[in-house]
DNA sequence: CTTCGCATGTAAGAAGTTACATGATTGT
DNA sequence: ACAATCATGTAACTTCTTACATGCGAAG
């Protein structure tokens, strides 16, 4: 239940209505690293309401009136509680990318054109991410503190080392394709002999049909 | 339904069984940016079959006999095709270490050492994962491609950077805290007096219970 | 002869997303 | 008056995990 912390993060900042936490959430720090829709927010809210973490009132000020929660005594210790708890691994990474670049020799090995396009959508992405954490931190707007500045330059730090590697690969990538590391039992040979046999298979049944 | 994908893409590297693609997922390579358990593996497999995208056949040699799965002609396909669709980009990033980070300053902003214990841990199991990574390219026994190996060299070099900020990041928190980068609203005052007088409120009530 | 690892599954439920329904306020 | 944005919620559905149930084969 880390999205309930999550909240309560959140909520630690300011108080704030379930709306501010989605757009906090879509615009803020916080979505750097984790991510609600409305669906999940305002159930949660109701809950942690129930659990005594957080407690609304009413805006009274000007405009449409909106239920601002605040953290109750009890709520500030279950964030603090939360905090002091080692933080699990990030593994498995989730990266479509990593994902899809295991498997590419296996189904797509001739095509290594794809792949570079890819890759550079990603250094696109990762340039303007930058970008944007670079104005943020001068935008005179957000809070951002000591810890806040410390994940900017985990991210940051991540961002860099990418760039470098994206560069790298696609430079590998249009030379010729290089051979397997490792393959005692011959497994990339027996790939393509099985993907072309399922392959021609599918075209005779095809033609079959015709 | 980008695990069906995962599921075909390991099919891919050798017909295997429900129990082979957990163990794949486990301790191979492709366990290094995806998981599943068997309440999921089982289900969708028997959907993969059904959808024409596998199929299964008994293996006749010693041993207890298992179901294998093999991609059909369709298949194959389905996993090319997905892997030439442009992966979406990995933002927000799921790390319960940076989730932490970023609520540190408002919640427990005077215990430093627990975050620095924090990432002392963080560090172990990274050089940890580092080892793993470079023995594993040496054993002689699992299958790396080109594409994989570009994959390990991703992780290796997020990971060295990783470590660099580690060091950097710890050096830090052992010295004295720094002011906020940017606060324009005066928030992180507020923050302190917002939870110290939830907190003072919460003991005034204990008390008058007891 | 029994325990451990291999192997296949099911059921219940948690967790989270999408789409829908509703309505107030503000700016044009 | 109209659209855009602010704002709160619900319902249905998908996805995924955990825990449970079951049984074979091999090794000690």
């Amino acid at each position: 239940m880390s999205l309930d912390h999550a909240i309560l993060g959140v909520i630690s900042l300011y108080p704030c209505s379930g709306y501010d936490i989605k757009v906090e959430f879509e615009n803020g720090g916080a979505g750097l690293v984790s991510s609600l829709s409305f669906g999940t927010i305002y159930p949660r809210l109701k809950h942690l309401e129930n659990t005594g973490l957080i407690e609304t009132y009413q805006t009274k000020t000007s405009g449409r009136p909106k239920k601002l929660y605040e953290l109750t005594g009890a709520g500030w210790q279950a964030l603090a509680d939360w905090l002091t708890q080692p933080p699990e691994y990030p593994i498995p990474i989730h990266d479509d990318l990593l994902l899809k670049i295991i498997f590419w020799g296996t189904a797509n090995p001739d095509d290594r054109e794809t792949l570079i396009e890819h890759l550079q959508l990603r250094r696109a992405e990762s340039l303007e991410l930058l970008d944007y954490i670079a104005t943020w931190v001068e935008n005179g707007v957000s809070m951002i503190d000591e810890y806040g500045m410390l994940v900017l330059s985990y991210i940051r730090a991540c961002l860099d080392a990418e760039l470098v590697w994206i560069d790298a690969t696609i430079a590998q990538l249009e030379g010729p394709p290089q051979p397997p590391i490792q393959d005692p039992q011959g497994l990339v040979e027996q790939q393509r002999v099985r993907r072309a046999a399922a392959l021609a298979k599918m075209q005779s049944e095809d033609t079959k049909q015709a």
